[in-house]
DNA sequence: TGCGGAACTTAGTAATCTGGCA
DNA sequence: TGCCAGATTACTAAGTTCCGCA
């Protein structure tokens, strides 16, 4: 239960089909019922550009400087945030012990709150109807006559709800436009900044509005009411020069204004659930600040390629070492290379528990002889991390060794932390942290498929190739997504079409050989009187066109099944080096634009 | 050296948009 | 023309890394 992945709670089955070379092995591992089946590896195998490999060219590392960076812009115009708008009741009335009650706005607010997420997953959970419960009853106040969750019927809000997403849904085109016309307009004096007179988009320019947290996994602080952030919690960062932006409620201000041009955020307020954390307004992912930073991780990865050799060298040599912390962070950095692990800094009591490499608990590896692995932990967002992978024997040995006599709960790397482990990294490449690896890793593998892969197809077939080097980075980077709530739905679909198409082959195939006993056929219905009209040729033509929909239905079921726990998009965005795609794209004229697969690219370009 | 705050990137999900097909 | 599937965008949670201070 403690390993459940938040998505299934599907069985996990491994599949020992590794080929015996460690470095260089595909490493697989397939689940049965579970939320991944489709092959999760960590790719290892055939990478032309990867040091490891001999006939690889490696330049001489070069020692750059790090840019210094400090200060990020000259000027700085933008207008401030959005503020949500103030709660509008609705009036409707909950039961309680099956009686309608009065609610004041507020308390109906939060009320709202719980309702609209009675089709959702946190509405059944413990810990969120408790946090909700208890951060609700102080609105609700030591007098009221709601005491109890079990007596509250939040049903007829639901059905509220309900109603107007409907209505929503049943205005005309013209009225939706209108809406969206008018939003645009108010939004559109918000949406942008001008830095150093440069008109930049502003990424998240609205201020969160209340609502119930939505922690991830078996976060303790789900349900708890995530209070109206209001201007008095709101700094504001400007260029001293530019205007400071109007408070748009009246009678209120800004808790601060400040002209710090070491940083790139354009307003910030502390996170109501978590009063440490600071949530900011940041500029938009196409703006020049974010596209330099961007460029500077990729630049970093494929710097890593000319240390990658040396760096591999040194905690090969340290797996054997006397020194415990040594030993530590060469197998640390080992299992980072090879299977894109996050770095895995503590937690606190108050988050879900989980686990990257660092904070690996005994309970997380099991050592199965003779030099297998099994990894089975849950990482950011509670996201089930399950592989069994073949490691080298002196590695095995250490994580035995490192796990030795330790209760449930220990950490497999007691000696280590991320701040050591990154020292160390930046001693071996300047600039290296963990995280390097994972974007490094995502190059390899982008640049060797589309190399290997890429043939003097159509373009949509070359896309698709795009596509498979995609997955195999979500895969790697262990990027999954819910089942989609209609892929079963989408898949009789397409089981019908392959069932109807099957049927119209018999048929044409019957045709075909009737036509080909008896030149003439003769009937008096108006089918009949159709059919006789197709030659045979016709009917070849067809048959033919029948099985290429067959084949390629099939496929696409196929690929739908194979993606539906995979989730492309995080890897599209932060980890698929779009200077290799831009390579890709002109040596195998791909046109750039040619669809949505590289709008990514809008980022750099 | 360790700690914690600050700043930024990475992440999955829900809402929305879009283009192709019946 | 309306529907649907697939893709993008918006949202915000959850990570990593940096940096200053004791």
């Amino acid at each position: 239960e403690d390993n459940q992945c938040r998505r299934c709670q599907g069985n996990v089955s491994d599949d020992d089909s590794e080929d015996g070379k460690p470095l260089t092995a595909r490493f697989s591992r397939k689940r049965t019922g579970g939320c991944s089946d489709q092959t999760v590896s960590a790719l290892k195998k055939a990478r032309p550009s990867d040091a490891s490999d001999s006939s690889s060219v490696e330049s001489e590392p070069k020692d750059e400087p790090e840019h210094d960076g400090r200060k990020k812009w000259s000027t700085l115009v933008h207008n401030g945030v959005v503020f949500p708008p103030p709660y509008k009741p609705h009036g409707v009335k909950m039961l309680y012990n099956g009686q309608p009650v009065d609610l004041t706005p507020e308390q109906e607010e939060v009320a709202t709150m719980f309702a609209v997420m009675k089709d959702t997953e946190y509405a059944s959970k413990e810990t969120f109807i408790n946090n909700f419960f208890t951060d609700w009853r102080k609105i609700l106040g030591k007098t009221h006559v709601i005491t109890k969750f079990e007596l509250c019927d939040f049903t007829p809000i639901y059905e509220w709800h309900l109603s107007e997403k409907e209505k929503k849904k049943q205005m005309t085109s013209e009225e939706k436009k209108a809406s969206r016309e008018e939003k645009s307009q108010q939004d559109e004096k918000f949406m942008w900044a001008f830095v150093d007179g440069v008109k930049e988009k502003v990424g998240n320019f609205r201020v969160e509005p209340p609502g119930l947290f939505r922690g991830r996994g078996e976060h303790p602080k789900m349900g708890r009411l995530k209070r109206r952030i209001r201007p008095s919690d709101i700094t504001i960062n400007i260029g001293e020069e530019a205007p400071v932006p109007v408070c748009p409620i009246p009678g209120e201000s800004w808790k601060e204004v400040k002209h710090d041009n070491t940083v790139t955020w354009l307003a910030c307020w502390n996170d109501p659930i978590n009063e440490k954390d600071i949530k900011y307004v940041f500029l938009a992912a196409s703006s020049s600040l974010k596209g330099q930073s961007d460029k500077e991780k990729y630049e970093k990865a494929r710097k890593l390629k000319d240390y990658i050799r040396s760096i591999r060298a040194n905690y090969t040599k340290d797996f054997r070492s006397k020194d415990q912390r040594k030993k530590q962070i060469a197998v640390a950095t080992y299992l980072i290379d090879k299977l894109a692990l996050r770095a895995g800094d503590e937690k606190d009591e108050d988050e879900a528990d989980t686990v990257g490499c660092c904070t690996l608990k005994v309970e997380n590896v099991t050592c199965l002889p003779p030099n297998k692995l099994q990894f089975d932990f849950l990482g950011k967002d509670s996201i089930r991390y399950y592989n069994t992978v073949e490691v080298e024997l002196a590695v095995y040995e250490a994580i035995k060794e490192f796990c030795a006599g330790k209760k449930k709960g220990g950490h497999v790397f007691d000696k280590l932390d991320t701040t050591k482990l990154n020292a160390h990294l930046k001693d071996l490449m300047p600039g290296l942290t963990a995280k390097v690896f994972r974007t490094y890793d995502a190059s390899i593998t982008l640049d060797t498929i589309l190399n290997k892969e890429t043939t003097d197809g159509t373009v949509d077939e070359k896309a698709k190739v795009y596509q498979r080097a995609n997955k195999e980075v979500a895969i790697i980077c262990n990027h999954q997504r819910a089942v989609p709530k209609s892929h079963d739905s989408q898949m009789n679909k397409l089981n019908e079409k392959i069932d109807e198409l099957t049927v119209e082959l018999e048929k044409a195939n019957k045709l075909l050989s009737k036509k080909a006993k008896k030149r003439k056929l003769v009937g008096s219905d108006g089918d009949a009187k159709r059919r006789r009209k197709l030659t045979p040729e016709m009917l070849q033509k067809k048959l033919s066109q029948v099985e290429t929909r067959i084949v390629e239905t099939d496929n696409h079921k196929n690929n739908k099944e194979d993606l539906k726990t995979v989730a492309l998009g995080t890897s599209k965005i932060n980890y698929l080096d779009p200077r290799i795609t831009v390579a890709w794209c002109k040596t195998h004229e791909v046109p750039i634009d040619r669809d949505k697969h590289f709008t990514v690219l809008n980022k750099l370009f």
